[in-house]
DNA sequence: CGTGAGCACT
């Protein structure tokens, strides 16, 4: 018979014998320290052995130096220990290496790769777009028995979005027998991922209707789409679901949402969830408001939001920088915006990057300071790109300064450019040229667009109508309902001869008569998505614009007199920020 | 041992 009081003494009952100490390693050193022991004590000790392989492999940032020193040592390696190693090279500065550690797993060991290390050798195909090497992945997992496994489909989805091959993805997706949560979630981000959200929306629709269970990461995604496309009914109804559903309001989502708000128009939303979440605001959701509300031109209450943040002890990082550059850049605040740029690491330990280097370009040239903005330019202690180049020939242009813009497309033109910046490059030569009347200058340039079978991005807008996104291009009569919209067009064009209102025809730069401008310039892609919105909302209702470009100075115009005439306020969103206008004014007070 | 995730410059 067992002594009572023994076994109250006892730490553990005798049911239930206590585990085994875990070996609890703190640091490379103790590790190292650890393995020389080990291997002094001349014991086989395989578990010790992978115990601190694990912590060194995974603890490495990439310098598996000793990871791979310890794994020599372990007398028979399993596939435990490579995956250990793929997995830790795939997370790594340097992905690559998890390939060329599989390939060496390969051919010297006799160890074989199971359904673990596809995932992580796909991974680091992903992160480094390499489809080629992910397509030979695909075939050795089709001729093992792995090719069932929901982990390894996944990876591969994931694998084949981010090497910007949807239809080999949607393959892999399509021919899943079961798809979970994680299944849909993952095509629908590399939708996203790949600009195609109305398609990514689309299959969310599908997921809800068969009934799939979102969390948290599917509500991210999705709400990328709809800030995206400007989808605001669907973004709400996520909302609504994130609300219902209890999908706590994590950082990730939070910030999501706020974009979407911010995205869709709806300044006040967003800043209703930003004030609503009071634990779980890092970094990212400040800086997603912050730059809400410098794209909507509220630049006061921008750098009031990050003075609140320095108060509060939370480090900004540099997409918070280039945030409130931004609402220097809106308000035209030229010092201010200056001085910050000046002294921002000095102040909040941030270096400049190009990206502020842009905002700030950008600021100084389109206030008229276009040889500070020159001047800044070449000082920058970085190389400048393209977008950097062009920022200040548009500011040139937008002043009117045709001789230095003239000088720097010659500088622009001399310098050795990534070929993905010829496109952008040439479409703003072709515009300064022919907004200068080299109309000569314009076609040679066109011609060498044709050349090299470059394609001007066309114009295009979209308007959500119940909940169901419409995108128009410009001049486009694809649409079910064009005659209608045409035909509104005109009443609208009716309306504005009244108010003696004028075409702005010198932003059509095309060498063509005025009635000819004055024609290209009524189909514009906003005023497509305008006139939709007029015949089918209700008035009095607000009217939303996403349009992809930059607003034309015609259709800015055009928008602040309807929105008089008509009593209709218009939220556009353009390449670069929010116009809302109402009652006859816009919000960015035409400077823009 | 593994799948998917948020904010920035033209």
């Amino acid at each position: 018979m067992l002594n009572s009081t023994l076994i109250g003494a006892l730490p553990c009952t005798l049911a239930a014998p206590p585990p085994p100490p875990k070996m609890e390693i703190n640091s490379m050193p103790e590790a190292l320290q650890l393995h020389a022991q080990t291997l002094k004590s001349g014991k086989t000790q395989q578990k010790s052995l992978t115990n601190i392989f694990t912590f060194s492999a995974l603890s490495s940032n990439g310098d598996l130096t000793y990871a791979r020193l310890i794994l020599h040592s372990i007398p028979s390696p399993n596939s435990f220990h490579y995956n250990t190693m793929i997995r830790a090279y795939s997370r790594s500065p340097d992905p690559i290496k998890a390939l060329h550690f599989f390939l060496y797993m390969a051919r010297n060991s006799p160890t074989r790769p199971d359904k673990f290390t596809y995932p992580f050798v796909l991974k680091s195909c992903a992160r480094l777009g390499l489809s080629h090497q992910g397509k030979q992945l695909h075939g050795l997992i089709l001729k093992s028995s792995f090719c069932s496994d929901r982990y390894v489909q996944h990876s591969l989805i994931h694998m084949y979005c981010a090497c910007e091959e949807v239809g080999h993805a949607y393959k892999v997706f399509d021919k899943m027998s079961e798809r979970d949560v994680v299944s849909w979630t993952v095509m629908i981000d590399g939708l996203v991922d790949n600009d195609r959200p109305m398609e990514a929306i689309q299959l969310f629709e599908e997921m809800v209707e068969d009934r799939v269970e979102v969390n948290d990461v599917t509500v991210v995604s999705i709400l990328r789409a709809c800030a995206e496309t400007g989808a605001l009914s669907v973004g709400m109804r996520v909302h609504e679901v994130v609300k219902e559903q209890r999908i706590g309001l994590k950082a990730h989502v939070s910030t999501a949402l706020i974009d979407m708000y911010v995205k869709c128009g709806c300044i006040e939303s967003a800043r209703r969830v930003f004030d609503e979440i009071s634990v779980n605001k890092d970094v990212y959701s400040w800086t997603a408001m912050i730059a809400g509300l410098a794209s909507h031109g509220k630049c006061e209450d921008a750098i009031d939001l990050f003075n609140q943040m320095q108060e509060l002890s939370i480090k900004p990082d540099e997409r918070t920088m280039t945030s409130v550059l931004s609402a220097y850049r809106n308000a035209g605040l030229v010092s201010e915006g200056y001085r910050f740029l000046k002294t921002m690491h000095k102040k909040y330990g941030v270096w400049p990057t190009i990206q502020h280097y842009g905002c700030v370009v950008d600021l100084l040239a389109r206030a008229g300071h276009l040889s500070d903005a020159e001047e800044l330019i070449k000082k920058m202690p970085i190389k400048p790109d393209g977008v950097l180049w062009r920022t200040l020939i548009w500011g040139c242009k937008v002043n009117k300064d045709m001789n230095r813009a003239e000088r720097l497309i010659d500088h622009l033109k001399s310098l050795k450019m990534d070929s993905n910046d010829d496109c952008g490059n040439l479409v703003l030569i072709g515009n300064v040229y022919a907004s200068a009347g080299k109309w000569l200058d314009k076609a040679r340039t066109r011609e060498l667009m044709n050349k090299r079978g470059l394609v001007k991005p066309p114009g295009a807008s979209k308007i959500e109508i119940d909940g169901a996104v419409h995108e128009f291009i410009v001049g486009d009569s694809d649409h079910p309902e064009a005659e209608k919209i045409y035909a509104k067009l005109d009443e609208i064009e009716e309306k504005l001869r009244e108010e003696k209102y004028q075409p702005k025809l010198h932003e059509v730069l095309l060498e063509v008569d005025d009635e000819e401008k004055a024609f290209q310039l009524s189909h514009h892609s906003e005023k497509l998505a305008l006139a939709f919105g007029l015949i089918k909302t209700n008035p009095g209702t607000e009217i939303r614009i996403v349009k992809n470009l930059r607003s034309c100075e015609d259709c800015h115009a055009f928008m602040k007199v309807i929105s008089k005439k008509y009593h209709r306020d218009i939220i556009m969103r353009d390449r670069i920020r929010f116009h809302h206008f109402s009652n006859g004014e816009c919000s960015c007070k035409d400077y823009w």
